[in-house]
RNA sequence: GCGCCCUUCGUCUAUCGGUUAGGACGCCAGAUUUUCAUUCUGGAAAGAGGGGUUCGAUUCCCCUAGGGCGUGCCA
């Protein structure tokens, strides 16, 4: 690493809506970039648009950020706070003659692109008062538009993209300050990112052109442009845009989903960014190997099948404690009572049978019904059907012997097993309706294990109630 | 319409001119197994199309097609 100037990046979300997993993913690539340098990731919350801003939003992107562990350095910044630092810059523009004052109404730029396209021309505004002289200015309100080179070419050498190049007669004067005087999109990045001392700018790839436009601002100020890296768009599983059909949920619903935000951290940051043919690792790791130049060109899809898998992995990579930890903010999250120290204990206990079933949290918990759920219980009718192969006496026979040895699993299963060859018969013909007995149900995690961390006392209870509805079945 | 970007198995991707085009997810088959799952083994599956450049192109260039983004007094 050299001793250069230090990297700074910046997540710069507007606060319409929830942090929906575009963002988060650009989020995630301007914290690891900014981790694997030893730099600063920032927040700023671009909320230049009154009208459409909420701080209900902004609360939701904090959240979303503080879930995924992306902790940005410092205090989030308010775009809107400083609008007046904007007016500021665009006064001093309007004093060096690199921005102009144009009266044009909303309604003559409507009738200009219309006339525009409808003659085939470019739609691009070409303001009448770009040159016009102070003494035919009216008197009314006016935008600060830049007043942008009509000729030569603007190029942007991008991180990921490479050199990108426009006639600069495609680009226009856009504007700068509102006639109401409040800064647009444009100007507010553009001096937001010069004062925070942004040197790295990762954002979605719709930004391109906008590199171009705020290019064109910098050069007019006379400030150093930052490094730009425009990553590829993430897309619904069909190719086309994400949207609300998709996967373009906020992040909160993926974790109400169940999945790890170590997962999340970790399939986000594969799509569109590879390092070699690593496919899972750690935070840890993906901070070590983060690099602008391994980010692709080429839009992905967004999988869910893919997600799930990687939370599997996770799931099972996790420490007990760590997963029951998570397993319980999950519960809490959604609502559901808390559990006592004592199921606490046995959660931790069956913790690695359970783990090793379950893709997402939820499923945790499905396995781990046998453990919350009081007996008397319910038995799936489906699940009947497999004490068909056993009958009242069988199970009080196994009662018998069970409650002499030691409680142990493995003294459990040596139990059975005997018990099943002197019947002649397969370990899945008594293991299965014990199965039964214990959870009511035909999938669970193994018997005996399960036999073991519910003890003695209630595993015994349950086979015995099984052994009574037996009696009253037949 | 104009501008810009993209294009390797169904999906995410590796390859930095020479490979039987590799890995992962998913799928199929099999093994292990008390259910489910895990794990393990094997399999099917790709360079959009057309031109060049080159001894040799997935890789470099051009064209076409398809897709995406932009083209706001939104961000």
């Amino acid at each position: 690493m050299q001793a250069e100037i230090p990297v700074v990046t910046r997540f710069a979300p507007s606060p319409t809506g929830f942090l929906h997993i575009g963002g988060a993913r650009t989020a995630l690539f301007n914290w690891l970039y900014a981790r694997h340098t030893g730099g600063k990731f920032l927040l700023r919350i671009e909320d230049t648009d009154r009208a459409r801003s909420t701080p209900e939003a902004t609360e939701a992107i904090f959240d979303g950020l503080r879930w995924l562990g992306l902790n940005w350095d410092g205090d989030a910044v308010s775009q809107f706070e400083r609008a007046p630092r904007h007016a500021e810059v665009a006064r001093h523009m309007l004093e060096t003659g690199s921005a102009f004052r144009c009266f044009s109404t909303p309604e003559e730029i409507a009738a200009f692109r219309e006339e525009a396209k409808a003659a085939g021309r470019p739609p691009l505004f070409q303001s009448p008062w770009r040159d016009a002289d102070p003494s035919s200015w009216p008197d009314r309100p006016f935008a600060v538009r830049l007043k942008a080179p009509r000729t030569g070419e603007t190029s942007v050498e991008d991180q990921v993209q490479g050199s990108v190049t426009w006639k600069n007669e495609t680009l226009d004067d856009l504007i700068l300050l509102r006639s109401d005087g409040t800064p647009t999109y444009m100007l507010a990045v553009v001096v937001d990112d010069h004062d925070m001392g942004v040197t790295h700018v990762i954002r979605g790839d719709d930004h391109l052109t906008n590199s171009a436009r705020q290019s064109l601002i910098y050069q007019a100020l006379g400030w150093d442009i930052p490094a730009f890296a425009h990553i590829p768009l993430i897309h619904g599983p069909d190719g086309a845009k994400l949207s609300k059909r998709h996967g373009a949920l906020g992040v909160e619903a993926y974790r109400e989903m169940g999945y790890l935000a170590e997962a999340m951290r970790n399939y986000l940051a594969r799509l569109g960014w590879s390092h070699g043919d690593d496919e899972f690792f750690t935070t840890g790791q993906a901070i070590e190997w983060f690099d602008l130049p391994q980010i692709g060109k080429s839009p992905a899809r967004f999988d869910y099948a893919k997600l799930e898998n990687l939370n599997g992995q996770h799931i099972r990579a996790s420490d007990d404690v760590h997963l029951l930890g998570l397993l319980k903010d999950f519960l809490a999250l959604q609502g559901a009572s808390r559990t006592d120290a004592e199921i606490d204990a046995k959660l931790l206990l069956a913790m690695p049978g359970l783990k090793e079933r379950a893709k997402t949290l939820p499923q945790i918990i499905e396995m781990a019904r046998f453990l919350l759920e009081q007996r008397p219980f319910d038995t799936d009718p489906a699940a009947r059907k497999v004490l068909s192969s056993v009958s009242k006496s069988m199970l009080n026979d196994l009662t018998e012997r069970l409650q002499h040895g030691s409680w142990a699993a493995t003294e459990l299963e040596g139990i059975v097993r005997g018990y099943a060859k002197e019947k002649s018969v397969g370990l899945g013909k008594i293991a299965q309706p014990l199965r039964v007995a214990l959870t009511g149900r035909t999938v669970s995690p193994s018997v005996f294990e399960m036999m073991a961390i519910l003890g003695k006392d209630e595993s015994l209870a349950r086979i015995n109630d099984c052994a009574e509805s037996l009696t009253s079945l037949s």
